[in-house]
DNA sequence: TACCTCAATGTGATCTTATAACATTACATT
DNA sequence: AATGTAATGTTATAAGATCACATTGAGGTA
């Protein structure tokens, strides 16, 4: 795998088609997720900070009960619900997201600022690119409001050939 | 409820918060879809055409089960292949849409044109309207170009509180 | 017409995703 | 210590989606 940077014109970086450093990556996240929880009086609880790492780690979409599968086996509950409410508390708080497309869950690149978030979905590598679409989401607000509708969250999320793969197709 | 005219400036009309003829709205959709079908060679058959009747009828998401139930009612087959099945068609070809957010299908209202539809979903009546979002599809290409990324489909999707329940709840 | 073929349907079983309901534990405050 | 609340654990079940295989039905062809 080569490494790759690229940027995209609304004004982000994708992460998710990129090589990068995963450990710094990964301490820099759960850095921030610990300093945001303890400006809102969160409580970044085991099970929570055990959720985000395993988001973290693969850098991928999860569904609920693969997460749910490596909570069993570093001896938390297995039922549903445990999985279940602490992507609940990470995506309410910004910490990760929900792919509606993948019915998955994936940990949030963007700790600093609050944001819509875009995706890049690869139809072939299940790769997540999340980008923070600053103007499509002005376009949505903007006909929104001309029709009365008052938007509270937004899912954008574009299914396609990831470059890597596009490239694979190619050779 | 009372009639109500509203135009979004991505070139669109919602029809999901307007009051509209409804009758003939379904008339019409229902002959859209039997002349595209006509023109590409495909069929429309009985369990197709009602899961649109269904739809339309509705004007609103409905999840594939109670459409199951909707075809049992009326002595189609009961088990959940025969709704999938007729829903894939019916997205495959346009002329209806699955709502990912609700994980529910809704018929297209717009069967003029093949288009990238976007939605906006009340939380709080479910009703959801179609717009065309030609503009957030745009962006959202221009971004993916930069990356290198294939955009096959895109995922466009509101949630908040449509006109209606806005004037609700200030009463 | 008789036959073939393939698309569409029917059906049972199963798998994945998500939530309801309720008991228990941990934490903070008084 | 007593109390209220947030978080967790656990059972059960609802809701959404697909697999596999049998059957039917509408063309096309000999």
């Amino acid at each position: 795998m080569t490494s790759k940077a690229t940027t995209i014109n609304t004004g982000s970086q994708p992460l998710g088609f990129a090589q990068h450093n995963h450990g710094a990556c990964m301490s820099e996240a759960l850095a921030a997720a610990e300093a945001r929880c303890a400006a809102g009086g969160l409580r970044f609880t085991p099970v929570r900070r055990k959720v985000l790492e395993i988001l973290l780690q693969d850098h991928r979409a999860l569904g609920a009960y693969s997460i749910l599968d490596r909570l069993r086996e570093e001896g938390f509950g297995s039922q549903p619900p445990v999985a279940y409410r602490a992507l609940d508390f990470l995506v309410a708080n910004g910490l990760a997201h929900k792919i509606e497309r993948l019915n998955a869950f994936i940990a949030c690149v963007h700790t600093h600022h609050s944001h819509t978030p875009a995706f890049m979905i690869c139809r072939l590598c299940d790769a997540v690119a999340e980008a923070l679409s600053t103007t499509a989401r002005g376009v949505l607000h903007d006909a929104a409001h001309a029709t009365g509708f008052h938007i509270e969250r937004t899912v954008i999320e574009a299914e396609g050939i990831c470059p890597g793969c596009t490239e694979k197709a190619q050779a």
